[in-house]
DNA sequence: CGCGTTTGACCCGCGC
DNA sequence: GCGCGGGTCAAACGCG
């Protein structure tokens, strides 16, 4: 996959971010859950997200041009980075329970617990102890669609760490990191919509702990190259990579979905 | 060697 | 209680 052009989830990470990353910060500060479109904001789960695009799919159309993008968000991104870190610091510090910043927390508490427990092996009981109790589908989430045109500029630099096939939709699932600093919690998925495959479906998780990088990321000429010549690579392999010995794959199996339909 | 992607395995939340 | 599905981890691998 990806070597159709078209869904080149590298290209959707790669957009969208800036803008969507700064609602994100936005609706973290102020817990609204209003934005203009074409960003969605939501504090809830999947169902309320699913709601929200059939129930006003006029929305769903978004400015193909990402000035006016810009334009929309302006009020949400007019922030400089130090402005956005104060913002956060004070946050922190007076923020109620349940707010953003205790979520992040709570993530992190819990990632420090898992890598812990990974390095001596505890009982399986401790394993990813869930430090917060809060529901997965009550984490606040910011949800952004994004046509794949008007994806280009992006100052985070996200990491891939998974992809899934999602039930019910022809397209699989990316998960992203922040790499742009070491701790960050900032996570994404990003999936393309099955109702309309030119809809890029981002979604955001936690917050940056870092101010926004004032300039992209180095990505765009070694790692975009690195990129080319993978996606070229992968596309003549046919053959499966050697993985790590297993216990007999019985199980967790996800059938490899064809390159694109 | 460092950084990024890929992908099977694993864990857990949630619905039934 | 069980099973499904989503989210994450980490080994394997590629590239400069």
């Amino acid at each position: 996959m990806g070597d159709d052009g078209g869904w080149d989830l590298q290209a959707v990470v790669k957009g969208c971010c800036g803008l969507a990353a700064a609602a994100a910060a936005a609706a973290a500060e102020d817990g609204s859950s209003s934005f203009p479109p074409p960003l969605i904001i939501t504090e809830v789960g999947r169902e309320e997200e699913e709601d929200w695009f059939f129930s006003f799919p006029d929305l769903c159309a978004a400015p193909a041009d990402l000035h006016e993008l810009e334009e929309l968000c302006k009020p949400f991104i007019s922030k400089t980075p130090q402005q956005q870190q104060k913002q956060n610091q004070k946050q922190s510090l007076s923020s109620p329970k349940g707010s953003s910043s205790s979520i992040a927390a709570a993530l992190q508490l819990s990632d420090g617990r898992r890598a812990a427990a990974k390095r001596s092996p505890p009982p399986r009981a401790f394993l990813r102890t869930p430090a917060s109790k809060r529901r997965k589908s009550q984490q606040k989430k910011v949800v952004c669609q994004v046509p794949a045109d008007s994806l280009s500029s992006d100052l985070w630099a996200w990491r891939k760490y998974g992809q899934k096939p999602i039930k019910g939709s022809p397209f699989p699932r990316g998960y992203y990191k922040c790499s742009s600093s070491k701790g960050c919690l900032a996570r994404k998925q990003v999936e393309r919509s099955s109702v309309d495959p030119a809809i890029f479906i981002i979604t955001y998780t936690a917050e940056h702990n870092h101010p926004i990088p004032t300039h992209r990321q180095k990505p765009p000429t070694s790692l975009l190259r690195r990129r080319q010549s993978r996606a070229r690579s992968q596309h003549c392999r046919q053959l499966p990579r050697r993985r790590r010995p297993t216990a007999v794959g019985e199980q967790g199996l996800f059938l490899r979905l064809p390159a694109h339909p």
